[in-house]
DNA sequence: ACTCCCATTGCAAACGTGTGCATTGCTTTG
DNA sequence: CAAAGCAATGCACACGTTTGCAATGGGAGT
C-alpha cells in the first residue's frame, strides 16, 4: 500500500497533524522535528496525495482543455502554450478531444466537472446559445479560444484571432502587389471565423475601389481537399484571378498542389496568401505568404486569463482578448506582371 | 457551494448512503426511491466528485502522458491515439510536456504521482538506468513509447518503432531503384532510434554487396536545419550520392529545401527517402517517399498495453511491442538514370 | 400469535489531508 | 513562588464518496 502521513506519523511517534504541518513548513513545528519528519518522509518514499488535499482545500490546481483534435497543426502549439504556462503556475492540464462531436464535447465537459478542475479552456468549439448556458452553469471559469459562434456571455471569456483584421492585411497585400482580381476560398460556412475573414476581404476590396465579385468566392471547409477542389473552377473563369486569399494554410496547400497539377505556376501566374502560419507554411514549395497567428502566445494568454479568473473574484471585470496576426511575406506572392 | 450526495439526501429525506446506492443502481434500493432520488439529483444539478470516489475506490481512472512537446508532428497523432482509446475505456489523460528537460520530466512524473494516476505513458524519453529505477518505484505501470535508451526492465514496458526494419526497407528501396551510392543523414547520436536506423541501413547495403562508406554518413539531429546543413557536404564529395536516406521526414524536408537552393533536382539528381510519414510528408514538393509509422495506432496500442497492465495482476507476462513501419513510395525517389 | 426471514434503509468507518481548538509543559514575570 | 503566557503538539472534524454491518419493518409460515 501507498505511504500516507499517518504511516509517517507512526514511524516518527507523532500525530498525523504534526506531520502535515511539518511537511508544509508550518512555523508551529520545531526545526528539528521538521527535519526528522522530512527525513522519514523521504526515506519512506512519501508523495502527498493531491486528491485528498484538494478535497479539503477546495481546489485541484488542474484545468481542463477540450480540443477538437490535438493532431491539428494549428492547435498543437496552442495547447503547448497552455500547458507551458499552466506548469509555470503550478497547474496541470487534463486533455480531452471531442473530434467535432458535440456529444463527446459534452461528455468531456462532464468528465472535467467530476474531476473538479478549477477552470476549463474550450478551443474551436461551436458553442451554441444552449450549450453556452450549460457551460455557464459549470461553476468554474471557462475560456473560449477561437470559438466559432459569436456571443461571449456573462460567464464565458474569450481569446480570439482578429479574423477581419488578418483578412484585410492579406487582401491589402495582394492589392499592393498590383492584383485586382482577387479570389477567396472560404472556410466552413457556419464558423464565425469564416465570416470575419470574408468581411475583411470585402472591406479591403472596397477600400481600394475594387468591386466585390461573388464568382470569385469559392466555398471550402478549411481542409486541403477543399483547396484542391476549388481551384479548377476559379481558373476556368473568363477572367482568371491573379491573386488568391485562402481561409487558412491547409486550404492554400491544397491549392498549391492543384496548381501544380494544372500547370499553374505560383507565384508567376497566381499569388497566394494563406492564414495561420502553421509550422509547415514555410517548408512547402513555394514557402507560403500568410497571416501569422502567435499560436503559442495565444495559448499562454488563454491560460493566463483563466488563472486570473480562477484567482480573482468572479465579478471582477475581464475583457475579452482579440489577437492580431501579422503578414509574413514569403514566396507564394509577387508583383503582378 | 457545490451539491453533494448529502444535500440530495437531505432533500429526499433519506441517508446519504441510500443516495449513493440509488445513483449507482444498487439492487438494494426500491425502484421508486431510485427514480425519485435520481430526479432530485438531476434537478439539483449534481455531478459526482471523482476525487472523493477515487479516494475510496483506489483508482482514479486517469493516466498521465509525458511528452517532450505536443507540438511535434510525429507525437501529436500518437497522443491522439492515446487519448482516444483512453476515452473509450472511461479513462482521462493528464498531459505534461517536458521539453527535453530531465528536471522537468522528473517534476512531471512527481506531479502525476501525487495526482495518483493509474498509469503513465512516457514518450521519446531518454530514461537512463538511474531514472528508470525511479520510474520503476513509481508504483503504477509505466509504458515507454519510443524511448531512446535500450533497456526495458522488469517494471517498464515498451512499444517501439522497429527502426532497423524500417531503415532496411528504405535502403532496399533505393537499391532496387538502381542506386549504389547511398548516403545517410543521421539523427541524434545518443538516441537508440538512430543506432537502429543506422544498423538497418548498413545491413541493407551489406546484403546487396555494397560497401559501407563512412563519408556517406552525415551527422544530424532530426531537425530541419540539420538536413539543410548536411546536404552541401554530401554533394561536394568526389563521387556524389544518388540516393539518400534520412533519419526522419523533418531532416528530409531540410534536405529538399537545401537541394532547391543548390539547384539539385529531386528526384532526378537525388532520390530521397524519409522516415515517419508525418502528416506533411505527402504535402511537400515533391511528395516524400518515406517509411510510414502508424502513429495513431501506436498511441492506441500503448494505451491498450497500459490498460491491461492496470487491470491484470502485476506479474502477468506482457511482451514489449515492436511496430513495423511500411514503405510509402511517392515522388522523391526514382530509378537511377 | 409468535417466530423467522427478507427487503430496505441507516450507521459508521474508511480513503488522506488540512486546521481550529484544546491540551500539555515549560519559561517568564511580578 | 505562583500565575500567566507561550511554544509545541494532539484531538477531532471536515471534505465527498463507498460499503460492511446493524437495525427496522413487514409479510409469511407454523
Amino acid at each position: 500500500m501507498r505511504v500516507s502521513i499517518k504511516d509517517i506519523a507512526r514511524a516518527a511517534g507523532v500525530s498525523h497533524s504534526t506531520v502535515s504541518r511539518a511537511l508544509s513548513d508550518s512555523p508551529l513545528i520545531t526545526a528539528e522535528t521538521k527535519a526528522q519528519i522530512k527525513r522519514i518522509a523521504r526515506e519512506m518514499g512519501y508523495t502527498p496525495d493531491a486528491r485528498a488535499r484538494s478535497l479539503v482545500m477546495g481546489e485541484t490546481r488542474t484545468v481542463g482543455v477540450v480540443v477538437t483534435t490535438i493532431a491539428d497543426p494549428f492547435m498543437a502549439p496552442v495547447v503547448q502554450g497552455i500547458e507551458s504556462t499552466a506548469y509555470e503556475n503550478g497547474y496541470s492540464v487534463i486533455l480531452a478531444s471531442a473530434n467535432s462531436d458535440p456529444a463527446r464535447e459534452l461528455a468531456a465537459v462532464e468528465m472535467l466537472q467530476s474531476k473538479r478542475v478549477d477552470g476549463v479552456i474550450v478551443t474551436a468549439s461551436r458553442v451554441g446559445a444552449l450549450y453556452q448556458d450549460h457551460l455557464g452553469r459549470i461553476g468554474v471559469p471557462v475560456v473560449l479560444l477561437n470559438n466559432h459562434s459569436e456571443q461571449s456571455g456573462r460567464y464565458l471569456y474569450t481569446v480570439t484571432v482578429d479574423n477581419q483584421h488578418g483578412a484585410r492585411l492579406a487582401t491589402q497585400h495582394l492589392i499592393e502587389l498590383g492584383h485586382r482580381r482577387i479570389a477567396y476560398i472560404a472556410g466552413p460556412a457556419d464558423h464565425s471565423s469564416n465570416a470575419g475573414r470574408m468581411e475583411g476581404y470585402r472591406q479591403a476590396l472596397t477600400e481600394a475601389g475594387i468591386p466585390f465579385i461573388s464568382d470569385l468566392v469559392a466555398q471550402g471547409d478549411g481542409k486541403m481537399d477543399a483547396g484542391m477542389r476549388a481551384l479548377p473552377a476559379l481558373m476556368d473563369l473568363a477572367e482568371r484571378p491573379t491573386g488568391l486569399f485562402c481561409y487558412n494554410d491547409m486550404t492554400a496547400i491544397g491549392v498549391l498542389r492543384a496548381a501544380r497539377q494544372l500547370g499553374i505556376d505560383v507565384p508567376r501566374d497566381l499569388s497566394i496568401v494563406g492564414f495561420d502560419d502553421i509550422a509547415f507554411a514555410s517548408f512547402i514549395t513555394p514557402p507560403l505568404t500568410t497571416i501569422a497567428q502567435p499560436q503559442f502566445e495565444m495559448g499562454q494568454q488563454a491560460m493566463q486569463m483563466l488563472l486570473t479568473r480562477i484567482r480573482q473574484s468572479p465579478d471582477a471585470p475581464i475583457s475579452d482578448i482579440l489577437i492580431e496576426g501579422k503578414l509574413i511575406v514569403r514566396e507564394s506572392t509577387r508583383r503582378r506582371a
